[in-house]
DNA sequence: AATATTTCGGAACGCTCATTCCGAAATCGG
DNA sequence: CCGATTTCGGAATGAGCGTTCCGAAATATT
């Protein structure tokens, strides 16, 4: 037999769980993108031995692709349980800019940035698996805040005269930008700057 | 003697002039970033041997300083250009938002986005003589938008209620979002809703 | 206990990387 | 036209890359 032991019961067993390996993986990628992750980096992350990482996940661009999916989930999960929250659209909006921002993260540490918008910039013009899966990304995500707008504009949050997918697209590329402006400098004023006046289009 | 033949004149002539040079390695490290670049990409495009590469610009990382140098100075002025331009600053600032989401480009070719955005993402979190530049490249793109908006309060284009460097770093944001999001979707009409909402906060 | 099957660690492979080195070529001052 | 000086093309270097391979170890079944 060649691959995946899965639920049979026969041969040597895993000494890890596949989920936990993709996760620390993609803690290498997001830290260092995908060219400047070498195996012996996944290797030295995973603790699992080059055979093994291999033998489960095929090629390093294979786990990469996994790794990002897992992140494209996890963020998607997370923004909507942002978004679904009960209370006022426009502060779970905020949070999710300020998120985005870097508000999380204590001012000494380095912030890495997002894992979409760095692969969207290393990999997404000359890639286009790549390129067709952070479009999907953006799609989904232009759709969960469309419908937390349009929930917006129903409680009368919001008027009735704005494009909530309009709104969205500006949102998400909003997130984008602070995705960037967050890695490019560290003055928190500008951050703050940038996210209150992107909360304006809202009024 | 070693290094440089400025303006003295013994030993062989140079066959190349440095400014194209970099020119020519900008447009490498543009297409494919930093680490994806390789020396002898460099030497294939720029048509010199590798010592004189090394010999007129020292080590890659040398040379790539040089050519984002250089990018930022003709990002700069081609911006002033654009915002000091007769007539309406809106009009400017819509040309330098569009210009952000790739309406230059024919559909067909792929777009490359933007040299500074890209490497502030690969390299931006964990280089701080990068990190350093791109925060310099920022607050200068700020002041100019900042020139413009408070050119436009004076000449009545936009109210006075509004603070024009949290105003110019909003649009910085929003920038550095276009060169992100053009690069995930090809969807023109996502690009042209940010690019009318974005504008709309002049309003 | 013996066998089949799978994963394990780690060596090995071929290739590309950034950088250095060297002899030949080209131009200068004298 | 000769010797000093600089740049030239291209080979050489050593390290690191992604990937494959192989024998030993570990389990389930017989």
């Amino acid at each position: 037999m060649r691959e995946g032991n899965e639920g049979c019961g026969a041969g040597r067993p895993r000494t890890f769980e596949e989920e936990t390996v993709v996760e620390k993986a993609l803690g290498e990628f997001w830290r260092h993108g995908y060219e400047a992750t070498s195996v012996q980096d996944l290797v030295d992350a995973t603790g699992l031995s080059r055979s093994s990482l291999y033998g489960a996940f095929g090629e390093k661009r294979d786990l990469f692709l996994r790794a990002l999916r897992q992140y494209m989930d996890c963020n998607g999960k997370q923004m909507q349980t942002i978004l679904s929250a009960p209370g006022p659209k426009r502060a779970a909006i905020r949070q999710l800019l300020e998120r985005a921002a870097g508000s999380g993260s204590a001012p000494d540490e380095t912030p890495q940035g997002c894992l979409v918008v760095n692969i969207t910039t290393e990999l997404g013009a000359h890639d286009p698996e790549i390129a067709a899966l952070m479009g999907e990304n953006l799609t989904a995500n232009e759709a969960r805040l469309a419908a937390a707008l349009r929930e917006a504009v129903a409680q009368g949050e919001i008027t009735e005269d704005k494009d909530p997918v309009a709104l969205a697209r500006f949102l998400v590329n909003a997130l984008h930008g602070l995705r960037v402006t967050s890695l490019a400098t560290r003055d928190r004023a500008v951050l703050q700057n940038i996210v209150e006046v992107t909360l304006s289009v809202l009024d």
